[in-house]
RNA sequence: UGGGGCGUAGCCAAGUGGUAAGGCAUCGGGUUUUGAUCCCGUGUACCGCAGGUUCGAAUCCUGCCGCCCCAGCCA
């Protein structure tokens, strides 16, 4: 094993552990609350807790943190292990709960008391909230602090026995009041809650809080590093004092490193939730979202997802990573492994006026012009023709090198044309183009090397199959739309777009998920969930980089 | 005006006292029957600012400024 140029800090951390012989192996976890989708976000944490692991013949838990049953489903649960693995990671046997530890918790905090460092509360949450003090002052003494070890363990036992209603005690760490940190001000430790869990029914009605189940479960499951973000970073003098109190055998360290924030995109399940709950977007899996499940959808490949998070690093730095980032990583990924296909987005038909009626041949297309062992594929060709419409300008500016009148240009795999004469409706739009075609420049025969400065692509009427294709475009305006007060102010309007578009005859046998580069448009899947009936659904993955549309751009800004 | 973090080019990011890697973006150029790919080349980064220590500082010290997080019986 070839020893890394430069390591984050965090595999350092983990690097000089194993050399100082403090650690024998490394294990870590990924903790998510299925209470959502996991996003790009996650991602990050996923591809850094199962690789760091890996990467130290170590092990990693998936470890549902479920402490809040109300707000946490097996739905998704159930999403969140299919996206975990999706991304290419196995926990093996270890997929675990926080609610499995249930019984040692409650142990816990029994200890916690009789070491005189928990107490029941009675007062209400509103009250505590005063008792708490702000960011500037100290908080004071709750009245109940003080009860005996005896009382509290019988108060404790009578939360758990089911005495109380919701709300009505809660058992509390004992640590200081007057703490600058928030989270020392005798946090919260368990509360009332007559729900049913999802995981382990009715034998609860109090749920342990995070900050206590957490540290307890990686010391449980013997994590050595527990790697979390940085608004945790307060919670660590916390998670230290249970290990300090309660001393488990082993002591689990917590890191922090930043989220990573992606351009344009929402990374809060709450939102993310909300856009689905409104029906502003078709589901968590809407190929728009930024969550796992819509970025396969969409059908940006896992690899890409990791290697996206990669090039991002881990520091502890606020970052927000451009959209460009990530869709480079997905091209460069699709651009090797994706098969070229012919398909016209935006149909303008053209008639051959010297190509035979009845004449239809095939021309031979490579499927892939970087891999030639993926071999070559036949694509009828006939006399009327489907080409882009953004293939062809009547009054075309200077470097323009697509189709114009009196223009030629060559059809990919086929012939070059010229545009004799343009037809127009009564409105005055373009319609239908007459061409004519030079026989000598057939596509792969040895007069074709007559060059043109144009190459578009066309699929032929007569044999075209009709598709939907679904543009998609960032769901937001704003660069950062995280921190917009509302959300729905900063919507893109034209976050998807549909089109009726004409395919190639050999798309009609690919597969849902497999993606294919749709020559100068962009790559493309079949969409998972509505390609039933007759008509094909496409999912456009990213386009390919269009230095033309720079160009344009930059012509229009001149302009103005 | 409390506490905890962070500040290296447009966006990420190496660098751990010896005179600023790399990626993406940008801008040039070459190849090309995808204006794609590929290949070359391209950045005065006052290393947040100001002082100080040192032969020498992005790296050490001091002060300041800016940004983020914390007052759930959420995670």
């Amino acid at each position: 094993m070839s020893e890394p140029q430069s390591r984050d800090f965090i595999r350092q951390i983990i690097h000089e552990d194993l050399e100082s012989g403090k650690h024998d192996s490394i294990v870590t976890r990924f903790p998510p609350e299925p209470n959502g989708f996991l996003h790009i976000g996650h991602v990050m944490s996923i591809c850094l807790n199962f690789s760091v692991a890996a990467e130290n013949n170590g092990r990693t838990y998936l470890r549902f943190d479920d402490t809040n049953p109300g707000k946490e489903s097996e739905e998704y649960v159930a999403a969140i292990e299919r996206d975990v693995h999706w991304l290419g990671f196995d926990w093996g046997d270890r997929l675990t709960h926080a609610s499995d530890y249930f019984g040692q918790l409650y142990e816990s905090a029994v200890q916690l008391v009789e070491l005189g460092a928990a107490y029941v509360d009675s007062l209400s949450a509103d009250e505590i909230r005063e008792y708490r003090g702000t960011l500037t002052t100290p908080g004071k003494d709750s009245p109940h602090r003080n009860r005996s070890v005896a009382e509290n363990l019988d108060l404790l036992a009578r939360m758990r026995a089911g005495e109380f209603a919701d709300g009505e005690m809660v058992l509390r760490a004992k640590i200081d009041m007057r703490s600058p940190n928030m989270n020392l001000r005798d946090p919260a430790l368990y509360r009332i809650r007559h729900v049913t869990h999802q995981h382990t029914g009715d034998k609860w009605c109090i749920y342990p809080m995070y900050d206590f189940a957490h540290t307890l479960s990686d010391a449980f499951e013997g994590i050595t590093h527990s790697l979390c973000t940085l608004e945790f970073e307060d919670h660590r003098p916390l998670y230290n004092w249970f290990l300090e109190q309660l001393k488990p055998p082993h002591q689990p360290r917590q890191i922090e490193f930043s989220r990573l924030n992606l351009a344009y995109a929402i990374t809060s399940k709450r939102k993310l939730g909300a856009l689905v709950e409104e029906g502003i977007v078709a589901g968590w899996d809407d190929p728009r979202m930024p969550t796992i499940a819509g970025m396969r959808r969409r059908g940006y490949p896992a690899a890409a997802l990791r290697d996206f998070v990669t090039r991002a690093g881990v520091t502890k730095k606020d970052k927000l990573i451009e959209m460009g980032v990530l869709e480079n990583c997905v091209r460069e990924n699709l651009g090797e492994a994706a098969e070229r296909r012919l398909a016209v987005l935006r149909p303008l038909k053209i008639v051959l006026t010297n190509y035979p009626e009845d004449k239809s041949e095939m021309m031979s297309a490579m499927n892939h012009p970087g891999r030639p062992e993926l071999g070559n594929r036949e694509i009828p060709f006939s006399r009327e023709l489907w080409i882009e419409q953004d293939d062809f300008m009547e009054e075309a500016p200077r470097k323009f090198f697509r189709l114009q009148p009196g223009g030629e240009v060559r059809l990919r795999f086929g012939y070059i044309i010229r545009c004799d004469e343009v037809v127009k409706n009564d409105a005055g739009e373009v319609v239908e183009l007459h061409c004519s075609y030079d026989p000598e420049t057939r596509s792969g025969t040895g007069t074709s090397d007559r060059k043109v400065k144009g190459t578009i692509h066309w699929v032929s009427c007569a044999h075209a199959i009709d598709a939907k294709v679904r543009l998609y475009d960032r769901l937001f305006t704003e660069v950062n739309p995280n921190s917009a007060a509302d959300f729905h102010t900063i919507l893109n309007a034209d976050s998807l777009q549909t089109v009726d578009a004409k395919l190639e005859p050999s798309l009609s046998s690919l597969a849902p998920g497999d993606a294919v580069q749709f020559e100068r448009l962009g790559y493309f899947c079949i969409d998972s969930e509505e390609h039933s009936g007759d008509t094909l659904v496409f999912n456009r993955i990213v386009t390919l980089r269009d230095t033309w549309a720079k160009i344009e751009k930059q012509a229009i800004q001149q302009q103005h």
